[in-house]
DNA sequence: TCTTGACTTAGAGTTAACTTTAACTGTTAG
DNA sequence: CTAACAGTTAAAGTTAACTCTAAGTCAAGA
């Protein structure tokens, strides 16, 4: 049962204390607990998830969404098939954003091999 | 030899005309004539032109530096090497996001199979 | 001739996602 | 005891990339 400070979690994820406090304060994080001084303590449940948002981010998802869904989360297995149908969806838009990557790709290369 | 209006254009390359006129504001368009009423015709020359800045923007690639590098390539040959190594670099970025993105999705899918 | 509609410009407004500031508080080392 | 430090909050500021508004121009059809 490790505890972190914001600093330490802040490293830990790679994100900078401010992005933390923001992410807590649009409701995406609404299990951290604070000492008795005040000061937040990440545990690594909350590292998880903070990992979880960094990866429907990553892929496009908007931090709204990201809310809606950790918000259909906190409501347990009530909203799991809510929930599941948004993965599902993300999935498929993930899917579909690798193969224009994809195309992308290959139009870079081909620009590249020009020698224009 | 086609020409089309801004609404034409827009369509065919599926941007609005205020992000049009954006483009060619910040530069990013050097190349758009304009009839006797002063309304811009675009060449097929300039359709491409955007259909390669939406793959550098899709992939990631700042308007900023998108700029710089079509400054790069209005400069001809002699820009030839610059140019080309901006592309090159940003073809490893492309390849990690690739990689980045399919991680991204095992994740996603484990999720989705946790079934809690 | 008049009006409609698609364009033009400069500049203001919007949105998402941070990022910083200012003022303050509690903990710790000397 | 006090200074430094790491945290706190609410709110303001920033940035990129649009997006829209207002006021005007021009050409074509009734």
């Amino acid at each position: 049962m490790s505890l972190y400070t914001i600093a330490q979690a802040s490293e830990e994820v790679e994100l900078t204390p401010y992005t933390l406090r923001y992410y807590e304060k649009e409701g995406l994080l609404p299990n951290v607990i604070k000492d008795s001084a005040g000061r937040r303590k990440y545990r690594d449940d909350d590292l998880q998830r903070i990992g979880f948002i960094k990866c429907l981010k990553g892929t496009g998802m908007s931090l709204k969404q990201i809310k809606e869904y950790g918000d259909l989360y906190e409501q347990g297995k009530a909203k799991f098939k809510e929930r599941n149908a948004m993965l599902e969806e993300h999935r498929e838009k993930i899917l579909q954003e690798i193969k224009t990557q994809k195309k992308y790709l290959k139009m870079v290369e081909a620009k590249i091999q020009m020698k224009i």
